[in-house]
DNA sequence: CGATTCATGTAACTTGTTACATGATTAG
DNA sequence: CTAATCATGTAACAAGTTACATGAATCG
């Protein structure tokens, strides 16, 4: 069985407990979205493949919908173990306003600051997102649940990165230089 | 034309001045691979197109080796430009660190700890090749020139996501909440 | 002169998104 | 009854990586 990174979402999903394919999908886009997406164009053969390696199986399917939900198998749960204890390989960002702030130059001195402030925005409204569903999550989690750490580290990276770019905007918006100040 | 994502790291790269596909890499490698990579197959056939489409073209091939330097052409200038103008669409991550984060409670309780701490240990690791990167770039660098400025939020990110880390590696290991401890 | 680097290019593949099709069930 | 939501699925496309092929120039 060719191990993919989706398969990974599905197994951590449904390790922590039963889901259809439509649940995967609700879940990662209130959770891991921000950090890890998934589309049904993926879950859906990948959940097939899956059931047919044996690494996951239909449940008793509950409730008047015609539905297929999918729990680990041990043999899955084993899997999913030994993918949480191997170092993680993939680690990419496709950051475009970073982009912009980098190539900003080309549109004139003042065109760096601008690019850092909606850099900014963006990451205001993110973190504003996630802090709605941090409120949502928030009765009764535990603290030390490693779902609601996650989300708490969107929240502090976030806040983070918009205090930068603020910080960084007023820097670029400062008297030049002393070389360009003599000249 | 039809503009696509690495498009504009082409045109970008271009406006910084003129270069070759092979350079354009090597740049890209040196800078923006940590927000935005490229490679050879994407890189060359896009070279092309630009060409093609006119926003672009080969400028005289300085020195002895048989290679194509590129160019903006005014139409070309005018396109960056543009896009520098328009907000930022693509803001994607993908990072299995954290994915394993999120899912390390199925692994125990002590699982979440040591996955915070394998994510600092990659965070620190790339701050640290960033500011090799930013020794050599140091000389003569102006702190407000925007290729400098992308490079220091790439260290500055990666430290705070190291110290965030380490903060919520100890707290993970503090005693457990009073409702664990009273059972 | 042999190894390395410069330099361009492509084919096969993997990954992921978008948009659509289909139909059942439930809510108002 | 009709609109929204639940639920599954696929086809076409877009994007990007990897691995390889090719050959010239340079360095030791």
């Amino acid at each position: 069985m060719e191990s993919n990174p989706t398969s990974h979402v599905i197994l951590g999903m449904l390790g922590l407990g039963p889901m259809s394919g439509y649940e995967i999908k609700q879940f990662v886009d209130g959770s891991t979205r921000f950090f890890w997406a998934a589309s049904y164009g993926q879950i859906y053969p990948e959940l097939r493949r899956l059931a047919e390696a044996g690494l996951i199986e239909a449940d008793a399917p509950q409730g008047g919908r015609r539905r297929t939900v999918y729990k680990l198998t041990p043999t899955g749960a084993e899997a999913l173990r030994e993918w949480l204890a191997t170092p993680a390989q993939t680690q990419e960002m496709r950051d475009e306003s970073l982009l912009k702030v980098f190539f900003s130059g080309f549109a004139g001195p003042d065109a760096t600051a601008l690019a850092l402030d909606r850099k900014r925005e963006y990451h205001l409204e993110t973190a504003e997102r996630l802090r709605a569903i941090e409120a949502d999550a928030k009765q009764g989690a535990d603290p030390q649940d490693a779902t609601y750490t996650a989300l708490r580290f969107g929240i502090a990276f976030n806040d983070f990165v918009a205090d930068w770019c603020e910080r960084e905007a007023a820097a670029q918006r400062e008297p030049r230089s002393e070389k360009e100040r003599a000249a």
